[in-house]
DNA sequence: TAGGTCATTGACTTTTAGTCATAAATATGT
DNA sequence: ACATATTTATGACTAAAAGTCAATGACCTA
């Protein structure tokens, strides 16, 4: 990598952390780019040489930390499908804590709707989460951990759909209870529900 | 109710009507005040009367359809809590299909954050279905039909977090699976084994 | 070392949310 | 019936911020 390259990884690094910390501080909407553009210490234009608008960067802010557990969940081995989902959740909304319910809330407004996202292959991002899940659960179905005839892609909606229903759920109260206590009991009560009549025993 | 009254609300109405439609058509961030006063053909100060803010008038447009289905469900006697809740569901997500992806996008990002919305009862509509599903958990404790040790909160922010988490990922797909089949087949996985260990049989 | 490439800049344009003085219509009191 | 108060409606205006782009200079390559 030449002095350009380094320096260009550089400035986008600065704006990426710059945009989280003011992410977690006020919440998307009550920042603007030249606040963000400010803090790392670039001018304004630079912003929009790295993200094509102002949306884009909360992306760029919760991948690192997203894409790390999607990538532990698949190389969890020996655990059973049961097992490795409660982990992942818990992993998942230690993530959602971290970044702070600003960046969870502006990163669920993104989510919802595929057109306002970038059109890079990160922009993606929920369906390669969710193509990763399809992974484990046909993975488990292959090893006859799961039966044969489990409906793969309903469950792994059901599973999106318990993972964005806890972060959305936490961020609408405003993140008044626990997270990950929540999780957790969350999990015991779902999670085996779930599978229960497609395990093979 | 005198001619001013009436006109006042028949302007709200007109807004109302012209931004559920626009809403449906575009999406949120894709239209702007002056097409919604447009289409409803008042002048865009019209609009500040009735909202204080562009986003106000997606809580009036979802409101009338929601608020039923919450009544409907206070009102269904001789019916268990495993009853109650797929009905609610199914409804829940009729309205959803109704309104509109784009309508359900911008109102779970209003819902996502309780500072984002106006400060009147109506602006904590959310809370208020919270209260609401409580009840009819805090009745099914009272009638007998779930143990006195049921965690009457966790199970109501879980019930919350599955009716969100079903709109999310609906609109997460942008729509692409029947909103109807999969509800009622996630409620036939999911409502049981959310009351199961605390129904008195 | 020359000529090309690319990251960077910040003044500028454009868009749009939200305001407010003014006017018109309606209600109320005498 | 008239005068005065109140409420609804208007649209030109302001403010704020998103996004653009021609100019600059540091760096790369031959």
């Amino acid at each position: 990598m030449n002095k350009r390259q380094k320096s260009a990884q550089e400035t986008k690094h600065k704006l990426i952390t710059a945009g989280l910390e003011l992410l977690k501080e006020k919440g998307f909407d009550a920042i603007n780019v030249e606040d963000i553009t400010k803090k790392a210490g670039v001018a304004k234009g630079t912003f929009y040489i790295y993200f094509k608008r102002k949306e884009d960067i909360v992306l760029d802010i919760s991948r690192v930390p997203f894409d790390k557990i999607a990538e532990e969940l698949q190389k969890m081995e020996g655990l059973t499908i049961t097992e490795k989902l409660p982990h992942y959740f818990h992993r998942f909304m230690e993530c959602v804590e971290s970044c702070g319910i600003n960046t969870c809330r502006q990163w669920t407004r993104d989510v919802l709707d595929p057109n306002n996202v970038p059109e890079t292959k990160d922009g993606q991002k929920w369906k390669y989460d969710f193509e990763m899940l399809k992974g484990i659960l046909e993975d488990a179905v292959s090893k006859g951990e799961l039966k044969k005839d489990t409906p793969v892609e309903l469950l792994t909606h059901i599973i999106i759909s318990e993972l964005y229903g806890m972060m959305t759920c936490w961020c609408m109260s405003d993140g008044k209870f626990e997270p990950l206590d929540w999780t957790d009991r969350f999990c015991k009560i779902q999670i085996d529900a779930i599978f229960k009549q497609y395990i093979r025993r």
